[in-house]
DNA sequence: ACCTGAACACCGTTCAAGT
DNA sequence: ACCTGAACACCGTTCAAGT
């Protein structure tokens, strides 16, 4: 058997991605760990070195991998309500509120300054940017069909995100007080939030 | 001298305290360690769990001292526009975004989930909530002079705080899009992001 | 009551070495 | 190219001891 047993499984970097998502929704943001991840792949706990510079850059690939997920999610919303622009909104946020409480720690890892100099890998800005377009996307035809205000779609586009992203963070954070969440549903909540930009 | 010299200053409590917000301030979330705080305060790498029981409790106060800084801010300029419920809004906003950016990693220690158990600390509770109930008060006022929709205060007082820091978190983490950063200035950005829940 | 120093388990990272 | 094991500096936390 000459080079069949190529040390590992052969793809060691994406085991060591798929081992820190796990760890990340078990043991949360602070209980995530090379070493740990090592381990739970099956490796040393400098095997990863082999394909990551450091931590940072194992985060950064988690993340970059999270916001792939996230396009995909809301990308299949985008197609399932193509003929109702309003739906679409509403659908999209509630799709990326999902995401959020789904795995909690690995958004925070995405969205809350985990990963620093995010800069440094052009393929978390690339699929983050993605992302955005999108919402930009959907942001574009609610402003065409009257459901959105009109002006700047960039700053649109950040004003839907933002009133989402705000609740999303204010909700992880347990900063929404019980009486507002007596108040309403989750869902419920969600589409107030988008009621409040829309005109139509 | 019989008991002059009590160990240290008297009040390394707000010492820690003080000390955790100058290492946050230089060297991030990720740089706050007990040990650093506690020798830039002067005493053992173990003094602090004569005041704290553990690390989180430090950071729930570092967390809860923020929260009544923040309400200071933001009841000086209730008091100073308390004639215009429009411009109190709008700079009650603006002096959220500047508390933000002023220093942004105590920024994210507070609302960044560093903190976990956050219920387990009441003091850190209640300033979070006095904090709401301030925004909840200059929304009602807005509500009421016909700037803002009317509806549950609680939840309009939600969007109104959720969009802005919405933006802000989505500013620190660096996710703002050049071109749209090209297109206004900070402020105007705050503005325009307020704009889109008023209706007059 | 408040603080110290030794000790322990855990961590990220480097490096020389092995296949 | 890919992985290991020893080593180093750093960390949070506990504990017995000192004033």
């Amino acid at each position: 058997m000459p080079s069949k047993k190529i040390y590992h499984h052969g793809d060691l970097k994406n085991a060591l991605i798929k081992a820190g998502v796990e760890i990340l929704a078990k043991d949360g943001v602070s209980g995530l760990s090379l070493r740990k991840v090592a381990s739970k792949a099956g490796v040393s706990h400098t095997a990863p070195y082999s394909h990551f510079a450091d931590k940072q850059a194992l985060i950064a690939a988690i993340s970059t991998e999270g916001f792939r997920q996230l396009y995909q999610c809301l990308s299949d919303v985008v197609d399932k309500y193509k003929s109702n622009p309003k739906k679409q909104l509403i659908e999209a946020a509630w799709a990326y509120v999902q995401f959020a409480m789904d795995d909690p720690d690995r958004f925070k890892v995405m969205f809350s300054g985990v990963l620093q100099k995010e800069k440094q890998y052009p393929e978390f800005v690339e699929e983050s940017q993605r992302n955005f377009q999108l919402v930009k996307m959907i942001v574009e035809v609610n402003q065409a069909s009257g459901v959105l205000r009109g002006g700047s779609s960039d700053l649109a586009a950040l004003s839907a995100w933002g009133i989402i992203h705000g609740f999303v963070m204010l909700m992880l954070e347990g900063q929404i007080s019980h009486t507002v969440l007596e108040q309403a549903t989750l869902r419920e909540l969600v589409e107030f939030q988008l009621k409040q930009i829309m005109i139509k």
